[in-house]
DNA sequence: TTGACATATGCTTATATGGGAATATAATAA
DNA sequence: TTATTATATTCCCATATAAGCATATGTCAA
């Protein structure tokens, strides 16, 4: 079985670098027209056009027709899932002396019941 | 050119679910050994193994030889640049209100610019 | 040594990918 | 109409993938 298509969901939507940067520079809230987009991020129109597919397939933007041009806009709370799964271990790099101290209790208590039990 | 590889960052390691099922259950922060998450999981333990193989490259868990078993932990600060990347939308759906307001004057400024610059 | 257990690796296969280049479609202007 | 601008689509291609299954490696026990 191959990779899971990349329109498949938000998460293998933003795996690519490239679309990232085209979130980013939607992020400001403006809608943009494609050859903007081309413009702000300098790489080859039909790329900006391919990834505004993905994008668009999964929900992350919307277009609308305004002349000739595409105007795409940002629908950032398709992002919501990637910050809900991630902002649990948010508290692992945030509280630094915090986390310091938690780590060294959990591994006193691991040694005692990990000898023992075995984990499998 | 292909898709990036797995191992290429953070963003296309946890592009796969089952990936991050893995991480969420090393996320309790207890070094879990491959049949523990094998029988938590319920997948085949050659998936299980590849899939920490994946990881391991990304440096979002290590490995160590505890008997004839690996112990695996989760190093979760390695999650931190999915985390800043997404964190700025994430006013995008909390304070709704804000939210709604916020679009309304947006779109009425748009409107007056977009018409006679054109964005492109 | 032999055997049982834990984990890793090798193999095969179908498939979606992203890039580049060219071209098609669509909408406006002359 | 024809030309020009804006965007989308098509074709080609090398490649990494995940799954399933078999097998190799490694570690302990008897």
């Amino acid at each position: 079985m191959p990779r899971a298509a990349t329109t498949t969901d938000v998460f293998n939507a933003i795996a690519e670098p490239r679309r990232r940067e085209i979130i980013g520079v939607l992020a400001g809230g403006r809608a943009h027209a494609v050859g903007a987009l081309v413009k702000a991020l300098g790489m080859p129109q039909p790329a900006v056009s391919k990834h505004l597919g993905v994008l668009r397939q999964v929900g992350i933007v919307s277009v609308s027709k305004h002349g000739r041009q595409r105007l795409y806009r940002l629908n950032a709370q398709e992002l919501k899932p990637v910050h809900d799964w991630v902002k649990p271990y948010e508290r692992f790099w945030t509280h630094q002396l915090d986390r310091i101290k938690e780590r060294a209790e959990r591994k006193m208590a691991e040694r005692a019941r990990d000898q023992k039990e075995g984990l499998s």
